[in-house]
DNA sequence: CTGTTAGCGCGTTCAG
DNA sequence: CTGAACGCGCTAACAG
């Protein structure tokens, strides 16, 4: 059994008030109950309550990000940036993991777990709008992803049909003229439809055909899939002579593909990423890929989780805030899968 | 201000009991009153008060793995591991940072955030012995990390020795003479230091002699710190053939060191890594790498976590679980940076 | 089947 | 500078 505050009240000959003042330091205290006081805390190997402490006051100075896997990367860079930029106003950062699905996401969000932080950053990847518009919560959320959502929340995404448009414009402009798109799809409204939008766009403007048929889409597993989208070029036959995968994972598998084939990078076939990696610079070789803004989202998306955190200490109560739609600005890193342009 | 659970009972005209067995389910409650008191917490956009209950229950279901870095993959891929298990026991996993320091762990534990979670596995990296030796704590503890803790806690870790002995015996025996250990430290006593002395007992087995100055180590930059390792033995011109890189981000950024000086893998040099991340597979070529056996080590950690959040519900109280030190099982995986055995 | 009582461990309020 | 009472929101135990 645990010693609780009062515990260390009674061996110290305090009350719990005192105990209490002595561990937050909020008060002054005698110098003398105050040695007391440690003296118990030491003795006992009393440990503070922070649910207690939490359900006092109301917070918890804790952001929980719900991320859709664990394991991927990208995830943790965010979370990483995330983590820095907290620590500076004494706040925490914990990451949840939604599974990547709808329903996943969608208990994660009726558990109510959501109450045990003063805030929610909830990257949606299978949840709808529908689902979206539906959800009733008190918590304060923000959500990350790139599909639009109703603008019942904050929302922050990354630049992604200019991101895809930029990617597949130098894969043009250097020289591939079909360029496969791998992690696409024709249909859907998600992020896989908007870079797919993308890619078309940038065939537009340079007066060239987009086909169809090097449009692959991509499963759970990226990396393998990555690597699987390539075999079945290969296997059934289809040309390519450029690559635009949809993530900079999607892109590494892609690349292992392309090395099994015994096809070369950039000289036959040339590979963009997206997502700018810290891996990705240290592939060999270098993989060209789209920034997406890492540090500008993550101060949008604290930016606007704070705004509803604090409810504008300065205006009145009623000020109800407009939710926003940011975008990070996307920008093309030049590597080795591509070559110089002309 | 959100709805509590009394606003409900008041809505619905019964108590708060009421409230709380229809939403928990445990106790049954007649149909009427059941749809009112739905009626009601929808009405209201109710939302439990996880934080409250928790207290009140004195458990959260909630274990936490506290890691060096959100960003390391290792970790990332660990996690999932852990919260795929868990949720077969319908509990959570979040993961918190501790920011690969001694302060940092220290203060991810003398914060008391602990008390939040059923269980914490802890990372250790920092922190020494004594440091450990000192940890006060009522909470259930297991210590994953490769340095040698006081048995005072659970402890779950690689074969370290036999992993990098098995890595180097296997570059020997392929060929290379001349084995750079990126990563390693000829002092200390933590991870770097005993694959240090796995690669020392490699030559010593093969009867050969092993370098110090092949020993790099490596700083807080894994990727970087790789790539650079490469460039300094160009650089100073030491002779080597072979690389055994302490854990795969640092043999991917060898990797990129070695096709950056010309030299070709494996021909010129061997590579092995540590960890069998998942993208090490999809390197070009794919790494040679020491595969710790992740899912054993996550059932073990779970395994003994288990058993000090539900001490003995055989045994009677007053039996003490003896700490235990177990090991996950090391095995090679033979991959396309390292020739073919003879 | 429903309501009452009591308290989880802490911190705010107001007296002393 | 210190103490006593009350309540944060929820649930276990017992009444009725």
């Amino acid at each position: 059994m645990p010693a609780t505050m009062s515990d260390v009240a009674r061996a110290a000959g305090v009350s719990v008030m005192t105990v209490s003042n002595v561990l937050t330091g909020r008060k002054r205290v005698g110098e003398n109950t105050r040695r007391r006081v440690l003296a118990a805390v030491d003795d006992l190997g009393y440990e503070l309550n922070l649910t207690a402490r939490h359900l006092r006051a109301g917070r918890t100075d804790t952001i929980v990000l719900v991320a859709p896997r664990f394991d991927h990367p990208y995830f943790g860079e965010l979370a990483a940036r995330l983590s820095k930029r907290l620590e500076r106003t004494g706040r925490h950062l914990v990451v949840e993991q939604s599974g990547a699905s709808r329903e996943g996401e969608l208990e994660a969000l009726s558990l109510a777990r959501l109450h045990l932080y003063d805030g929610v950053l909830l990257s949606v990847v299978g949840m709808t709008p529908d689902d979206v518009e539906r959800l009733r919560t008190t918590v304060p959320v923000v959500l990350l992803g790139e599909q639009d959502m109703p603008d019942r929340f904050d929302q922050v995404r990354m630049d992604n049909v200019e991101g895809a448009r930029l990617a597949t414009a130098h894969l043009l402009a250097t020289g591939s003229r079909r360029v496969a798109a791998v992690g696409g799809s024709t249909s859907g409204r998600g992020m896989t439809f908007v870079r797919t939008l993308g890619w078309r766009r940038a065939h537009e403007e340079a007066g060239l055909p987009a086909d169809d048929a090097l449009v692959l889409p991509a499963g759970q597993s990226d990396l393998a899939d990555g690597r699987e989208a390539v075999r079945r070029l290969v296997r059934e036959g289809t040309s390519f002579d450029g690559v635009f995968a949809f993530t900079d994972t999607l892109a590494t598998g892609v690349l292992a593909g392309l090395a099994e084939a015994g096809l070369r990078v950039p000289d036959d076939v040339q590979v963009v990423g997206f997502d700018n990696l810290d891996a990705s610079e240290f592939l060999v070789p270098g993989l060209t890929t789209v920034d997406p803004g890492h540090d500008e989202m993550a101060d949008h998306a604290l930016r606007l989780l704070d705004r509803l955190i604090d409810p504008s200490p300065g205006a009145g109560a009623g000020t109800a805030v407009e939710p926003e739609r940011v975008t990070g600005p996307v920008s093309l890193v030049l590597r080795g899968t591509t070559r110089p342009a002309p």
